[in-house]
DNA sequence: CCGTAAGCACACAGGGCGGTGTACATAACA
DNA sequence: TGTTATGTACACCGCCCTGTGTGCTTACGG
């Protein structure tokens, strides 16, 4: 026992205090979002003190941008590196992964911040851009016609199955998927067609 | 003169105080955000005492509800009603209305209030599943195969369209023009493919 | 063994929030 | 003329928010 379990003061755990704070936004954030979420709240889940949080970070704005860093880092690794499927199979995997993650946390922070300036949202439209490049580039490799136009078409359809399922709360990913393949089919097609 | 431009007592202007109300609302949810918009500055905007407004309203949730109402009573009337529009045209007109709305504040209220039951939460899924209805009516009438699919998939696109317009701040209405035009297109060669 | 860094508890500032209480003014109607 | 409905102005309540100031406690490194 190096630091762990100390009595009610001192150093409290083995992961340091912004990890602790970092890991309680993301739950508290998910499920009361983020302007209900008070940050004495979010403090006493992370067990930390609300002094030792503003020592860690210049404000909740700033602790709001570094929670949607946090999420997902490399843009949907868990579908775009499986070298098991096909290029196909992979685009088609993007509809899968949102019903581990219910809800797209991008779309949540720009539309509850408001402030296109606000570094969460700058943050957000820069993964949202991430994911349609990802797309596209796996289009490409699918032989897709037009890749950055599927690409964007797609993450089009992704953003329009989170949007959907938040506000009728009812999955609609699969109708995203099922139109998902329809343009990838075309989109294939059309080069076949045109080469032979 | 009966009842206008009164001194700084006594009834104001002929719009009842509860017009003023919504219509400031309408301005206010829409620049700054429901969550960011106090009774305070919404009834100074509405030139209402704050005590008139909880007159009129039960409290700022009825309010909130009232608003989303009065938004678009009548279902995107404005595109299903038009005859000199056929059904297809008039399936690829609603994709050119949000552009005036620009933003969609049923995904916006859905997102900001948090909660499945609050009474504007409930109105924003009454009215997304109007749309998809009248949608997947005119889809019927256009002679596509699958109509009631046709209509949800075009409301994804709908709601994808105005998401990621929210969050990239660039219109991504074009995009899911091109898609629904697809699709639509789909639809009823698969039925005249079918039958001649 | 002592300095320093990291953390704690607690209290508080300053403001905005939703919402109300009180007393007064005007207009329409009887 | 008097009543009622509708509105006003202003102050106030309790709560929660982000953010600090102060002083104490502990652990680790030199």
């Amino acid at each position: 026992m190096t630091e762990l379990e100390k009595g009610p003061k001192g150093r409290r755990r083995g992961r340091g205090a912004r990890e602790r704070i970092l890991s309680a936004s993301q739950r508290l954030f998910r499920e009361q979002g983020i302007n209900r979420t008070g940050m004495d709240q979010l403090c006493a889940a992370a067990e930390v003190s609300k002094r030792t949080a503003y020592q860690h970070f210049p404000g909740k704005d700033e602790l709001v941008a570094e929670y949607l860093r946090r999420f997902d880092p490399s843009v949907l690794s868990g579908v775009f590196d499986r070298t098991d499927l096909t290029p196909r199979e992979r685009l088609l995997a993007a509809f899968d992964i949102p019903s581990t993650t219910p809800l797209c946390p991008y779309i949540a922070a720009a539309v509850e911040l408001h402030d296109p300036q606000h570094p969460a949202s700058q943050y957000a439209r820069d993964y949202k851009k991430a994911v349609a490049a990802r797309l596209a580039d796996t289009a490409r490799e699918a032989g897709a016609a037009c890749p950055e136009q599927l690409g964007e078409q797609l993450a089009l359809l992704i953003d329009g199955a989170a949007a959907r399922t938040r506000v009728l709360n009812a999955d609609a990913f699969p109708t995203a998927a099922a139109i998902a393949a329809v343009l990838i089919d075309n989109a294939i097609d059309a080069l076949s067609r045109e080469y032979g």
